[in-house]
DNA sequence: GGTTGACCCTCACGTGACGTCAGGCCACAC
DNA sequence: GTGTGGCCTGACGTCACGTGAGGGTCAACC
């Protein structure tokens, strides 16, 4: 019962040598070994071994990847749907390439050339200090930024450790009262959005409730931070951003 | 005039380090340099570290794009098409994978579970010893394959510069010949094609005229091989096979 | 029942495409 | 003239493997 590495290597089209990587770094362990030492792939270690090659092929680092499958509560459905998600956007961006080659082929061969940027407009997606700028715009000064940026240059890979296990649970708090059914506005989710915010507050940047309210907004308007909630529940995006204003309004209702 | 490695790295949406690596291995370096040594970029150079970005995204090493990018006669219209057509290929790919996840989707809901070999169906393009198994059917007892895999495992790496520099002054006299309107069954193409079979034989396994008319026709069935020729010019896997078809009867009518 | 050949194991170093300091010029602003 | 930000060249670190070396395992065939 069950594949040797050179079966599961053949019919996934990597090497084995991928997969005694992936062994050793605890991202795919095979369910068995023989007595001799040989790894046995069990048939769920193949549907594992699947999303691993899906999500690395979609540019996700191997690390991300094993946070992505690890994440507690995600059925097979939930994969299935986000990997759906995921490849329309891609397909998306990709016609956008489609569009910008055929603008600079019109360009050519009307004799037009493009300014530099331009040129580059259809890569600027891909800008990785994006969220900088407009964190810049749209917290004013781009203080809070500067702070953040100045704070997290110094932290260790234990501290984003901790950073990571904090969120996480502030996640699964916010998940758990959504899937309850408590209001947003209830006390159990004001504290989860008051813990969220001293979160912040700890190890990126003042937060000020004001602050904390513009974050809430864009956590549901921008889509690269609302995924982050949508893919654990459809709403729980929304549901934060409802947990941080209430919690806003009740410490302005203090002071 | 011109632009400093911040002003291009940051409309290009690349790191600094990243600009100085293309210099290091001679990707791309600075038409100028100012007399403090300070890199200088021109409006030529942004167009390679444009086209350089595009090829890299699309999961070409740097190694291969530095050929692709230094092909002779190869001017911006023949990358702006070529670029389409990779674009459209990948657009091709993921929606192939999208309707793959939608078939999952369904046997999901369906309560069925498919087998490992259809699991990995859609990643199946890129197994990398598809040709070779393609090689052994159309060859025949996977005689050549097997000699050719044998011989190749003990190469070095200065014979994979020769067998690399070979072929491609084959190339480039197949092309030359084809863009000069010499006929594929002149003796000036069937010379060549000649030399393509000795080629095969000195590096890879004993070809005979008959196979090479196999690999001939190939060459223009096969998309993947076809490529090759196909985007030095249009036209010229056609020709290929008809000068190494006109050079087989030639060969024959010699014995 | 021994040997052969395909497949498996664990080190362990190599590689490609950068990331990330360190230490030190350069240039313009105040 | 003295910051402050941008630029320079090493040089070492990282990630996802590639590529042997050296050696067990196992079904098959003689």
């Amino acid at each position: 019962m069950g594949y040797s590495v050179g079966q599961v290597a053949a019919f996934a089209g990597v090497t084995v040598r991928t997969l005694h990587h992936y062994d050793e770094i605890g991202l795919l362990s095979p369910g068995e070994r023989t007595r001799a030492g040989y790894r046995r792939y069990a048939e769920a270690d193949l549907d594992r071994l699947q999303r691993i090659l899906f999500y690395r092929e979609l540019g996700f680092s191997l690390e991300e990847v094993a946070t992505i499958l690890d994440e507690p509560g995600a059925g097979p459905m939930t994969h299935l749907r986000r990997q759906h998600e995921l490849l329309r956007r891609r397909i998306g961006r990709l016609q956008e390439m489609v569009a910008a080659v055929e603008k600079a082929m019109e360009a050519q061969t009307m004799g037009i050339s493009l300014t530099p940027q331009e040129r580059f407009e259809v890569f600027g997606d891909f800008d990785p200090d994006e969220h900088a700028q407009e964190a810049e715009e749209r917290w004013g000064g781009g203080d809070a930024f500067e702070q953040s940026r100045r704070r997290t240059a110094a932290y260790t890979k234990d501290d984003w450790l901790r950073i990571k296990e904090e969120g996480g649970a502030l996640l699964t708090a916010f998940a758990e009262a959504f899937e309850a059914g408590v209001p947003a506005d209830a006390e159990q989710a004001m504290d989860v959005a008051e813990r969220h915010r001293e979160h912040i507050s700890r190890w990126f940047y003042d937060c000020s409730t004001t602050m904390h309210r513009g974050l809430g907004d864009m956590y549901v308007a921008d889509p690269r931070f609302a995924v982050n909630y949508e893919r654990v529940a459809v709403g729980l995006a929304a549901y934060v951003r409802d947990a941080v204003h209430a919690n806003a309004d009740r410490r302005r209702d203090d002071a």
